[in-house]
RNA sequence: GCGCCCGUAGCUCAGUUGGAUAGAGCGCAUGCCUCCGGAGCAUGAGGUCGCAGGUUCGAAUCCUGCCGGGCGCACCA
């Protein structure tokens, strides 16, 4: 890597100058104008140096080996950035790695431990509870679970996917009594639906299936029972609906975890003991407490209420306990910004307990509204009150939504635009990305090369010496960089981003080469070096967009098909 | 009232952790185009970075106070 050489070449110029230790942030500038890569060591210095940053630059720059760095050409600009030239050869040079690397482009180690052994790292995500249709925040988090879960394992860590779901409790309780009352009317009998009950016509869907299951012989029957088996059959349903939309949505889980097992397997009780050992419990008003202000929370917090029952509190406590148990050190829980209020007590339970201060890691949402033509699209009657994920994606399909949901950063609102989601050309921020790689194979299917049978090796890559050539191998380059990025935000739009620019300057390089106006800039030139050396960027693009969409449960398709459209 | 998040182009949003002339897409304007798929390409206009202070060589970014929007503040889950 030319950073490598330019760093140490700068580390040992600062020594002759008497710094011994200086961090020096190498990176790309926005403006080519400004070099093939920047550093910006002399400004960060002059505080400690008590001296001015241009003069600074400007001793630094007497006393670096250019040969040594390899930049051709080196110069002072602004208030004191160092700017680099490379060689176009060593621009060029990332190409051969990303064609080696192929799949792997874009992955490293940085998860492991000492041993060369993937750290285990878990991403809890969705963990919706069994009482209706997935919605649109459940899409969402998704997408971004997903994601954030395929950075990690990209950055090499041994990832576990994880839905945790409540199987019991008041929300199922709630559900059941709904059901009784919808199949109470199904056979015409007088009932009506609480204000606490679900509204959404799924209900009467679920008592309709029941009806037919089970007949009438719940009707006259208000019994435990009868309650028992409408909860039952309800969450068989709806698990198996949201299991379906899921698996439809590309998302898969390693592991469903119930939150009745922890009552089960005993861990709600050991919990309990084990907080009270702690002395930081206390009796007052007849319940419970545990003293979470002394770990920073705003309160104390009840567990268990003065009816002996325990508070949502205790099991949430048991269950992230469970997962450090399992040996998670890193957890990474994906959730609506509604829940914020639970991070600072459940992490002041486990702090209780000798669990570190920040964990688990909380990757917070917020909400997403759905507009067409500028307005606000309108809930669904099947759900009640709310849009469900699979009315999203089935109308505008799995890619699009998930590239969607993701394109922006968790912790802001966001508007979903139907019509630009619908949107069949360039414009759609997923097409220009897709398309640019099936451009990319459309151009091994006119050549007599296969994608990758590219053969750096044979490629004289310093002939790609264009602007447009230099600008794209070097946004190639920097894939690895935005993964990074994108873990350390714990955000895959950093790789929406970083994928949109990357797909605008292949498509850019790309339509600069249309043979009718720049025959001399086509890939399938007649020199034949110079389209060796072109079809190697282009095999490089491929691989570079496709490894970043399968990041984002995005597919990469090699040729597009034309929608709604006849053929003339 | 308290806490968390947000406020950047007409719209939707980035801004690599304090750096160069604040960027992209959409929309708008102008000009190209029968092409390795025109579902295209190029160029341009458009900004008091919510407001007011502060910190320093340097602030959209950090600090304080306001204004506006969202979400939370149960012995519910």
């Amino acid at each position: 890597m030319p950073q490598d050489a330019i760093r140490a070449a700068l580390d040992s110029a600062l020594k002759t100058m008497g710094v011994e230790e200086a961090e020096i942030h190498l990176e790309r500038p926005r403006d080519p104008d400004h070099g093939d890569l920047s550093t910006n060591v002399a400004l960060t210095l002059a505080r400690t140096l008590k001296r001015a940053p241009r003069a600074i630059a400007e001793e630094l720059a007497e006393r670096v080996d250019l040969d040594a760095a390899g930049v051709t050409a080196m110069e002072i600009a602004g208030p004191g950035f160092l700017n680099f030239r490379l060689a176009s050869g060593a621009v060029a040079s990332v190409l051969a790695e990303i064609l080696a690397a192929d799949t792997d482009f874009g992955r490293s180690e940085k998860g492991h431990d000492d041993t060369g052994t993937p750290r285990p790292a878990m991403v809890e995500f969705v963990s919706a509870n069994p009482t209706g249709p997935l919605h649109l925040g459940h899409g969402r988090q998704a997408a971004l679970g997903d994601a954030i879960a395929e950075l990690l394992d990209w950055a090499g860590w041994a990832v576990h996917r994880e839905y945790y779901y409540n199987d019991a409790g008041n929300q199922i309780d709630r559900l059941a009594a709904s059901v009784r009352v919808r199949y109470l009317q199904h056979f015409g009998r007088d009932a009506e639906m609480s204000d606490d009950g679900y509204q959404g016509d799924y209900i009467e869907e679920i008592a309709t299936a029941f009806a037919a299951e089970v007949g009438d012989r719940y009707v006259d029957d208000t019994s435990d029972d009868s309650l028992d088996a409408m909860r039952v059959f309800a969450v068989r349903l709806l698990r198996a609906e949201q299991d379906r939309d899921l698996a439809d949505f590309g998302v898969h889980f390693d592991e469903y975890f119930l939150e009745s097992s922890l009552y089960t397997d005993g861990l709600v009780a050991s919990t309990v003991e084990a907080l009270k050992a702690t002395g930081h419990v206390f009796e007052q008003d007849g319940a419970t407490w545990l003293r979470t202000t002394t770990f920073g929370d705003d309160k104390d917090r009840v567990m268990i209420r003065g009816n002996g029952q325990p508070t949502y509190f205790l099991p949430d406590v048991a269950y992230h306990h469970n997962k450090w148990s399992r040996g998670f050190r890193r957890v990474i829980n994906v959730q609506g910004s509604d829940h914020h209020g639970t991070v600072a007590r459940v992490r002041a339970g486990l702090q209780a307990l000798g669990l570190p201060a920040g964990y688990p890691e909380y990757v917070l949402h917020q909400m997403v509204r759905v507009e067409r033509d500028g307005v606000q699209v309108k809930f669904s009657k099947r759900a009640g009150s709310y849009t469900t994920m699979r009315e999203l994606f089935e109308e505008v399909g799995v890619d699009v939504a998930r590239y969607f949901l993701q394109m922006r950063k968790p912790d802001a609102q966001m508007v979903f635009d139907l019509d630009l989601a619908l949107d069949q050309s360039d414009k759609n921020p997923v097409f220009k990305i897709q398309y640019a790689h099936a451009r990319m194979c459309s151009i091994f299917a006119k050549s007599d090369v296969n994608p990758g049978d590219t053969q750096p090796g044979s490629a004289d890559l310093s002939l790609l010496t264009h602007d447009l050539e230099r600008e794209l191998i070097k946004a190639l380059g920097d894939f690895p960089d935005a993964l990074r990025r994108a873990l350390d935000a714990e955000s895959p739009h950093v790789v929406c981003d970083y994928l949109g620019q990357t797909a605008a300057a292949a498509n850019s390089w790309y339509h600069s080469g249309n043979p009718s106006r720049n025959p001399d800039l086509a890939v399938l030139v007649d020199d034949a070096g110079l389209r060796t050396a072109r079809l190697a960027l282009a095999d490089a693009v491929r691989i570079v967009l496709r490894n970043g969409l399968s990041v984002l449960g995005i597919s990469a398709p090699e040729r597009m098909d034309r929608a709604g459209t006849s053929d003339d």
